[in-house]
RNA sequence: GGCCCCGUCGUCUAGUGGUCCAGGACGUCAGGUUCUCAUCCUGAAGAUCAGGGGUUCGACUCCCCUCGGGGUCACCA
């Protein structure tokens, strides 16, 4: 029984969205519950498309997500390198092999000459077979043409491990390249070469690969390779839930949700939900639970979309989850620049009291503002509001100077306040709509907060007063 | 156009011939929790299981066709 290895492969072309990423993290979630190795290969055979700094993007994005390689172009191994290009004499190598074999020939056309075949086979509405011109001699291979595969096209029945069994006909098959004209392999040459060399079992990717697989499992005859497993997962969809989820359709980098505020766990967790599910009714996975329960069997074969409300929702119950120190430490970034002068613990009793409305750190700055700066009087939220727009405002300033003398008396703990509230609600006989409503608007000038005594209390004495006394002023 | 994949509430999904006039979650709406926002709780609306034919005593589940969506047919991956 061969160890179980998976790999991600992915082309240095730029950032990692939500649907690449969940191929990493479905090979990841593989090998880990194998107890097997997890490898990170940089295919980068195409130099014009090469984005700088994405190499160090992606990796940063695959740590962040806490999805560690065994193996990788940056920590290396035993089966390096890890990175393509260095690979060069590797593929040279085997398509010598091939060439020995009577399997690989020179393609003696140029690309317009291959490009009006192609053109005449869309004219008459057939996809395009290189193989239907395949040349009788072909030249010897010198490295300045493109090196074909010479195919042997057959039906093919194969199971995919999250597809099931697939079939397909020997016009599937054709002579792609395998090595350009540049001297680079193809994708289609590369991966083949290096899952081999570097002992994958595994080959997780997505959907695009799926039509070209038989041509790969000809590849993998002709060069005598056992088949690794094939799991073919089905794209994640953007919001129209019609095309693909892709860059430049707004799909979003996972380290601007690292950004945004959003936990790792929780973006895990979601990722693997698009699609897959255990057959019960949890929604809520940690990462444990999640190496301890995949299935690649499991995963859906049909697209999923991808929702930003339910991962908000999801990043929420995260959120909630953690101690409040655990939040602290992880939302250290999200302070407002008001909060500067402040120290740990007034942060952390502020933190506990916006716990439960946080939905991503972001928000951290809107919501905690009024505790740490008096914000402007605005009378509109007295006049506007449900309750109070109803009373004159030499009432309401009457009801509020009584609450003011009851609170100047306060210690400001939460129990005395809560108690002195209550008092209050009972000798003015006001609803808590009204009373409450209105000491909450006088002391904090936010639309809205948390509970009124937590908030009184946090405030401390100076500054509910001074705010109240503002009010007041304006009630005037 | 050929080939291939997919098609259950708005969204993510459970469901592998009867327990489903279809269950859960997000979202939405309504009510409750001494004020707002949120949390939490309760409830509601929401899917003729894409459509049509079969097979079967019985089909969301099996077969066929149609329609719809997607992928692929690169010296990109």
């Amino acid at each position: 029984m061969k160890p179980v290895r998976t790999r991600f492969a992915p082309s240095p072309t730029g950032f990692l969205h939500v649907g690449g990423i969940r191929t990493a993290l479905f090979a990841w979630l593989v090998a880990r519950q194998a107890g097997g190795q997890f490898i990170l290969r940089f295919e980068d055979t195409d130099k014009k498309r090469e984005v700088p700094g994405s190499r160090e993007h992606l990796i940063k994005s695959l740590l962040t997500l806490g999805l560690e390689y065994d193996e990788g172009p940056d920590i290396g191994g035993p089966l390096g390198p890890y990175v393509q290009s260095e690979r060069l004499d590797t593929y040279q190598k085997w398509a010598q092999v091939l060439i020995g074999s009577g399997r690989a020939y020179a393609d003696p056309y140029t690309p317009e000459e291959v490009q009006a075949f192609r053109e005449q086979a869309q004219a008459e509405k057939r996809p395009f077979l290189y193989r239907n011109h395949r040349p009788e001699n072909p030249p010897v291979w010198d490295g300045t043409m493109p090196l074909r595969f010479k195919s042997e096209p057959k039906a093919y029945t194969r199971v995919d491990a999250v597809m099931g069994e697939l079939k397909t006909g020997p016009e599937v098959i054709d002579d792609f390249v395998l090595i350009k004209s540049d001297g680079y392999p193809t994708y289609n040459f590369a991966h083949i070469i290096d899952d081999h060399e570097m002992q994958a079992t595994y080959v997780i990717r997505g959907q695009e690969f799926l039509a070209s697989t038989p041509n790969y499992l000809n590849l993998y005859e002709a060069l005598r390779f056992d088949s690794p497993i094939i799991a073919t997962m089905p794209h994640i969809l953007g919001p129209d839930g019609k095309k693909k989820l892709s860059k430049r359709d707004g799909a979003k980098d996972v380290l601007d949700y690292i950004a945004d505020g959003y936990l790792p766990e929780a973006l895990v967790n979601f990722i693997a939900s698009l699609g897959w599910n255990d057959g019960t009714e949890q929604e809520i996975f940690t990462r444990e639970e999640l190496i301890a329960k995949f299935k690649l069997e499991r995963v859906q074969r049909s697209g999923a979309r991808f929702d930003e409300n339910r991962l908000q929702w999801m990043n929420g119950v995260w959120i909630r989850s953690l101690r409040i120190d655990e939040l602290f430490e992880r939302s250290k970034n999200f302070w407002p620049e008001t909060a500067a002068p402040y120290d740990d613990t007034y942060k952390k009793q502020v933190l506990a009291l916006i716990q439960e409305r946080l939905k991503y750190f972001a928000e951290i700055p809107e919501l905690t503002r009024l505790f740490f700066e008096d914000l402007p009087v605005d009378i509109n939220l007295i006049n506007n509001n449900k309750q109070l727009k109803k009373f004159e405002h030499a009432n309401l300033k009457q009801l509020l100077e009584q609450a003011k003398i009851s609170l100047e008396q306060s210690d400001f703990s939460v129990e005395d306040l809560t108690k002195r509230l209550n008092t209050l609600l009972a000798a003015t006989g006001q609803k808590p709509g009204i009373l409450f409503g209105l000491i909450r608007i006088a002391s904090t000038q936010a639309p809205f907060s948390p509970g009124l005594a937590e908030t009184l209390s946090i405030l401390g004495r100076e500054t509910s007063l001074r705010r109240i006394d503002a009010t007041l002023s304006a009630l005037a």
